[in-house]
DNA sequence: GTTAAGAGGCTACAAACGTAAACTTAGAAT
DNA sequence: ATTCTAAGTTTACGTTTGTAGCCTCTTAAC
């Protein structure tokens, strides 16, 4: 059985990612920033944006020519889906406390490290006694 | 410019974590594994099995025929530069304060978040005043 | 020594990716 | 109206990935 695609790639996110950063843009717009952060041609930026309209990440907007490109995906939601899946697969590696091992593997600002304990202390209110992770079977390290 | 390889993918991960599970196996072991995990045929666990040599992810050991496999590389490490790598494309999608968007998405159990205050707690003694993160030029959010 | 069965190795092949050139069309300038 | 040019579309191509078939040794059994 051959894999269906609907994930968008690295490159892609790429593209995504300016695009969230300014909002909203032209293919110009784009192209150059592209170009500018990756070195792009001015193909490959376009080829991308294609893909990214066929996943159906990035809307045409406006009826003329020069059209407006936009998300279709916020940031945000992308944002939790990724890191679900990241910790998926974080978990799936059977990583003892895998959200533990990556705050001690990650610089933190005392900021950060501030932040992170409110929502903590506010998240142990409502935490259950215990987690179910989907791991191989027979792993006790999960 | 091509790209150069040197990644481990997805199904080969599946494989490496089947590895860990067994510390070293046999490929009639680590085909068994796969078939009941995965379903996959056996030609499928040998051409992922060799690409992880070819990637000195494993190695071979034991001279004669039935062949021992073993990981190379420990979880743990792969795992502290698996997380690096994912906040990195985290902070690239411009999340926020991202660990602590990944928090907020997770469940976490109180042993979990017990876990993760002390670890904090320690952080937070030799945390400095600000991270440098490689955001977008422009980009205030990071 | 011959043979059978499984371990290990090569080959295959479609889908997806990264990257980009070539072609077409619709507004802008003359 | 004609031409130029930028925007948009198609096509391309080598590589990587997911998935798997088939061939060739080695070792064990007869």
């Amino acid at each position: 059985m051959q894999r269906k695609n609907v994930t968008i790639t690295d490159s892609e996110w790429m593209v995504m990612r300016a695009i969230w950063t300014m909002g909203h843009a032209t293919s110009r717009e784009l192209i150059d920033a592209m170009n500018e952060l990756e070195g792009w041609s001015a193909s490959t930026t376009k080829t991308l944006l294609h893909r990214l309209i066929q996943k159906q990440a990035v809307a045409q907007h406006g009826g003329s020519r020069p059209f407006t490109y936009k998300p279709v995906v916020g940031e945000k939601e992308s944002m939790a889906a990724t890191a679900d899946d990241l910790f998926d697969h974080m978990c799936a590696m059977r990583a003892g406390s895998t959200i533990a091992d990556v705050i001690q593997s990650r610089e933190l600002s005392r900021a950060d490290i501030a932040n992170l304990q409110a929502i903590l202390a506010e998240k142990a209110k409502t935490a259950p006694e215990e987690v179910q992770c989907n791991c191989l079977p027979g792993d006790q390290t999960c």
